[in-house]
DNA sequence: ATGGTGGACTTTCCA
């Protein structure tokens, strides 16, 4: 099987981009972040259409995640339990496999603006917070993915220029700190596993043709439990997806379980 | 030097 993920930044502009990846790339499942657009607004139907279904939490503007599947999923967390924030990052859910349930997380980590800003608390605050979930949600779950836009970059294969970038936000120690601090759970980042080309990241800032430079960072990633790390056989970049018309900001990232 | 682009929603915030 395939999960996947994607920042869309914006469902409502990329929804034709999204059907047309699943229709090319059917995965069982696809975790989406940054959707900007509230519960009402989610177009459900477009992707029940093509044999998917959705669970997903938004909210006006900013933020908002969601997990398309081919099989119905189960057992639906939003939020961080017991962290109060009404910036909907997260979704949770369960999938049924020939190999027992599947759980899969959908993330959207803070941006955190600037090392030092109170966006930049916020964000560590939040990852503090992800990882307490984390551990219970991996006490529960032997098949655990965590998926997401993560906003760390956690090593210097991961950036571009690693002198320019040095101990700004996306790659400061701290954040890179948090990150780690996911793994030591014993999560494991599918990118990893596997011999990769250099220089592929997945997400190009919108200026300065980052994209035509290959200015990028890898910062969406998928984290995979013991469990799965054993039955993970490739984790890839959709590089290609960035050259569309009127494209996200982010780059898929999949990563295929033989299960 | 604090820009640049894109999205949502307003004359600005966020990434």
């Amino acid at each position: 099987m395939k999960l996947s993920t994607w920042n869309v930044n914006s469902l409502n502009v990329r929804l034709p981009q999204v059907l047309a990846c699943l229709q090319a790339d059917p995965v069982d499942a696809l975790c989406l972040q940054e959707l900007k657009l509230t519960d009402d607004k989610f177009p459900l139907a477009a992707f029940e259409e093509i044999g998917y279904h959705a669970v997903f939490t938004g909210q006006k503007t900013y933020n908002g995640v969601a997990i398309l599947t081919r099989a119905p999923a189960g057992d639906v967390v939003k939020n961080i339990p017991g962290f109060d924030d009404p910036q909907q990052r997260v979704i949770a859910a369960t999938l049924d496999t020939e190999a027992g349930p599947l759980r899969v997380i959908s993330a959207y980590c803070p941006n955190g603006q600037s090392v030092g800003s109170d966006k930049y608390a916020y964000k560590l605050a939040w990852f503090a917070a992800l990882r307490g979930w984390l551990q219970e949600e991996l006490a529960r779950h032997p098949r655990l993915a965590v998926l997401g836009d993560y906003n760390v970059a956690p090593d210097d294969r991961d950036v571009h220029d690693p002198v320019k970038w040095e101990g700004s936000v996306l790659v400061s120690e701290p954040e890179r700190e948090a990150f780690r601090g996911l793994l030591s759970l014993g999560l494991h980042d599918a990118f990893r596993l596997f011999e990769q080309p250099p220089k592929l990241f997945s997400w190009w800032d919108y200026r300065q043709f980052a994209f035509r430079r290959n200015a990028g960072l890898r910062i969406d990633h998928i984290l995979l439990s013991d469990t799965l790390k054993a039955v993970c056989s490739a984790c890839t970049i959709d590089k290609a997806i960035r050259k569309n018309e009127q494209p996200s900001d982010h780059a898929p990232v999949i990563a295929t379980l033989e299960i």
